[in-house]
DNA sequence: CGGTACGTTGAATCCGATCAAAGCGTGTGG
DNA sequence: CCACACGCTTTGATCGGATTCAACGTACCG
């Protein structure tokens, strides 16, 4: 957090709030509500199963324990959208309509809590403190798919990488090795660009020593400050 | 919304929720509460005028009465994203931080009713319904921002621009003219496109004989079906 | 009526997509 | 345990849609 603000100058008003204390804060309140746990049943999913369906009845929402989702949407011509990748302590299954907004898979052994959305729906609607939690989780995840907009609207595929990796940036001490569990073609469809141009920028980045590739699936973030140079002004994704 | 649905076969879940007759309600039932009613105020923005700005303590939400605000982003090197064009019933000025996420500037003359943002927190904290119509709003604001992901990341300026008018479609009787009120620059920065590409697009869609324009900021969609298989299995923009 | 901001059209350019093929690695079955 | 096979990644060559640069047209407002 601290080490992310110092990267990024003047910018402050558009980090996502996925970064800032009061969400951080709010999340952490959302896991410990006792009124959500009651009703929550721990579930498990192995890696590239699916959690949920786009378009299916939405009956649950989900809390993240351990592990990574991918949350995408699919075109009838096959065109896939990822929408976003989950971490544990995220939310995911809220809509404000009866279906889920997207499928989510694991793409790592996952363990999540399942909250029935009846009970959710039922929980918020009584209780004033789970309905605001609810409210500021919601927020954060609107905050976060708004950011992407200017980075897919206006960005190129180098500023698109660059704060995609950024957004990684709090998860892995200074130097320290960022483990990528997704595949380039995940990335691709995160960031609106092919499988080809994901992984040319990657080695771009690699040759100029800004980043250390270690296989295809960890990454030492070696040069901060011309990573965050190439997205300056812009959006550093919460991941 | 009923002519919506005929259009676009079998992409039920890609719909956004605006259009979703629950939705509907809730905003109609935002307008309506009393609670959230009492602290507000009448205010008046001639067109051009900027009514909150990017980055600035969030002191209050509106809603808009009548009229039509264009909400953007801008980068430090000028690019900008306009992240919504918002329509009478439509509320903005939400945000998880204390400050807002977007400047929101007036393109026709706009009465807009404002909430002060402590009071409307204080009413959410102590009202429950309030509480939950708000959490319904953003909500909606969320899932109409997720599905600008997938227009922004996978689909051409032909499908784009045909996703955006057959947004307005529920606005105006079928063969009616609907005014467009922002500027074509407006459009390519909402859509990610240059104001060129988005002339050009334009044109073709005339050529086709698709839609018919009157002025620039007038047009008649002809072919709704031909625009809504263009954007088949897309997303339709609620506006 | 004149000026200015907005819109259209044309030509050239470029970034990322597409097509193609060659590494790499991992996991499984022989 | 090794070998093979399949899926993922990288790299190269070419293509194309959207951008950029440029000029002209148009409409609205003072």
């Amino acid at each position: 957090m601290a080490t992310l603000q110092q990267h990024i100058p003047a910018v402050r008003s558009v980090i996502p709030m996925a970064f800032q204390p009061s969400m951080l804060e709010a999340r952490r309140a959302v896991a410990k509500d006792t009124a959500l746990d009651r009703i929550a049943t721990t579930i498990h999913a192995a890696r590239g199963e699916t959690i949920c369906h786009d378009g299916d009845e939405a009956e649950a929402c989900f809390r993240i324990e351990s592990g990574c989702v991918r949350v995408s949407k699919t075109l009838s011509d096959g065109r896939r959208h990822v929408v976003d990748f989950l971490y544990p302590g995220d939310f995911f299954g809220f809509t404000a309509t009866d279906e889920y907004d997207g499928t989510a898979e694991a793409i790592t052994p996952t363990v999540l809590k399942r909250h029935p959305r009846l009970q959710l729906e039922a929980v918020a609607e009584r209780d004033l403190g789970a309905c605001n939690l609810l409210r500021r989780a919601i927020g954060a995840g609107f905050a976060k798919a708004r950011a992407r907009g200017m980075l897919l609207a206006r960005l190129s595929a180098e500023e698109r990488l660059a704060a995609f990796l950024i957004g990684f940036a709090g998860r892995s001490e200074n130097g320290r090795l960022l483990p990528l569990p997704m595949t380039r073609a995940d990335i691709g469809d995160y960031l609106g660009l092919t499988i080809e141009t994901v992984s040319r920028t990657f080695t771009k980045f690699r040759a100029r020593g800004w980043i250390k590739l270690v296989g295809a699936h960890d990454v030492q973030l070696v040069d901060l400050d011309r990573l965050a140079g190439l997205s300056e002004g812009a959006v550093p994704l919460a991941a």
